[in-house]
DNA sequence: TCTGGGGTCCTAGGACCC
DNA sequence: TCTGGGGTCCTAGGACCC
């Protein structure tokens, strides 16, 4: 355990929505929800004024619909909220080499390595203050939470306590009593079924946890969890703080507005899928040995099927055809919500044989092939929030569309609130961007 | 008219090997 | 003529995180 605070979690406060809100005026103070829009999408951010009607994240988007019907719905721009982030990890980068980013909108800083500094608790609430105005200035005016703290579990623990748009040092020596008031809930990897077993056992705080004993822990969440939850509760963490992460797995899955019936539609997506797997493999030259196919049926329920190979392939015909074998070992008459292709085992290099003779008997590459190559016209496809220019009336975004319309309000940060009107959908003088 | 998508780690049983 | 005991790999499922 170190003795100084230089354990630094920051946290971007309702990130996506908050992007929406700097690049959209009209929408600043008013309740944005950032998700998926079909029928079947979830809230991926609600903005600060969403939440109190009750939105959060993963919530149904229907549901999300319910309670905060005067919101703004948006499908969410990962291009702008990747330059947002680009921006902030490059200011964290700037403190020490050990940046661990958890997704776009969070990281771990290792403030002990890198140049040489103060680790006072006084020094680094300085430095971290500089951090959230650089935050703050570079990134048009988006706020973050920071955390401070001897480990990581301090120092997210630290940045929860100062959302949103704060900042806070859990001190070294107090961190004990910082947590132990706290739900067991707060410890990373106690979720909503290790929460019910441990309400089982009395437990409801960080503190109630530290009263049983390791053999009581393991029986109720085995060998791993139960060294886990004994160490964090008692606020001992040693994880290090990771710049760099191997990639283990890759996947691709897509959710169908409706149910599949039909083997030869499933195939196609499984196809359309591998195909993505492997240039994604290939971007990263790597090479996969198992391939995993997954599914959920229309109760929600899932199963996964994978095989592996004796080599490693990077093939997206290879890849189609493993998977549209496991498929085929599945009964898909009651319909499919969703299908996934994933690959694990990763390596660098591509090892002979490429995979065994037996699963090329299932390989279609003339179909495959056909499916990929065509260079299908699709519709343009105006999803609320995204960014268009018109030739005469400047940028804008699209505030809705349907019937063949597409609804348009110009404006951008710096020109401010603007004009609302509406083209048809093929407009030549209306683009898309992105 | 039923909850996304991209990941990570753990567990447990069976096969197989020494 | 009674079935030990590890270790590793593969598979399937579960839990969790953002």
């Amino acid at each position: 355990m170190r003795n100084a605070a230089s354990v630094m979690h920051l946290d971007m406060d309702a990130f996506f929505s908050s992007v929406e809100q700097r690049d959209k005026p009209s929408l600043r103070g008013k309740p944005v929800i950032v998700g998926g829009l079909g029928a079947r999408g979830v809230v991926s951010t609600a903005s600060y004024e969403a939440r109190p009607f009750g939105v959060g994240s993963a919530m149904p988007m229907h549901e999300a619909r319910r309670k905060c019907p005067n919101a703004a719905f948006l499908a969410g721009r990962f291009t702008a909220y990747r330059q947002a982030s680009d921006q902030v990890m490059a200011i964290l980068r700037d403190l020490s080499p050990a940046v661990e980013a958890m997704s776009l909108d969070e990281a771990y800083v290792d403030l002990a390595q890198g140049p040489p500094r103060e680790l006072d608790d006084e020094s680094l609430l300085e430095l971290a203050q500089r951090v959230r105005r650089d935050v703050f200035d570079q990134t048009g005016g988006l706020t973050c939470s920071v955390g401070l703290g001897t480990s990581k579990f301090m120092a997210k623990v630290a940045s929860e306590l100062a959302k949103p748009d704060g900042l806070r040092l859990v001190a070294p020596g107090a961190e004990e009593e910082t947590i132990a008031g706290l739900s067991a809930r707060a410890i990373p990897g106690v979720g909503p079924a290790t929460m019910e077993r441990l309400d089982r056992l009395g437990v409801s705080t960080v503190a109630d946890i530290r009263q049983l004993s390791k053999a009581e822990l393991t029986r109720a969440l085995g060998k791993a969890g139960a060294e886990m939850l004994h160490d964090l509760a008692r606020a001992q963490d040693d994880r290090p703080v990771e710049a760099v992460r191997e990639t283990k797995s890759i996947s691709v899955e897509d959710t169908f507005e409706q149910d599949l019936v039909d083997v030869d539609e499933i195939k196609a997506v499984v196809a359309r899928h591998s195909s993505l797997v492997a240039a994604r493999l290939a971007k990263a030259g790597l090479f996969a040995r198992t391939v995993t196919l997954k599914t959920r049926w229309p109760d929600l329920s899932g199963s996964t099927r994978s095989r592996t190979l004796h080599g490693a392939t990077d093939s997206a015909e290879q890849i189609a055809a493993i998977a549209s074998g496991l498929l085929d070992g599945l009964d898909v008459g009651g319909g499919v919500r969703l299908v996934g292709v994933g690959v694990s085992g990763l390596t660098q290099i591509a090892q002979e044989p490429l995979f065994d003779l037996d699963s090329l008997s299932s390989l279609k590459p003339n179909k495959i092939v056909e499916e990929n190559s065509g260079t299908q016209r699709r519709p343009r496809l105006f999803l609320p929030g995204a960014d268009v220019v018109h030739a005469e009336l400047g940028p804008g975004w699209v505030w809705g569309s349907g019937l063949g319309r597409v609804t348009v309000r110009f404006e951008t940060a710096a020109t401010g609130p603007g004009p609302v009107r509406t083209f048809a959908a093929d407009d030549p003088d209306l683009a898309l961007l992105d």
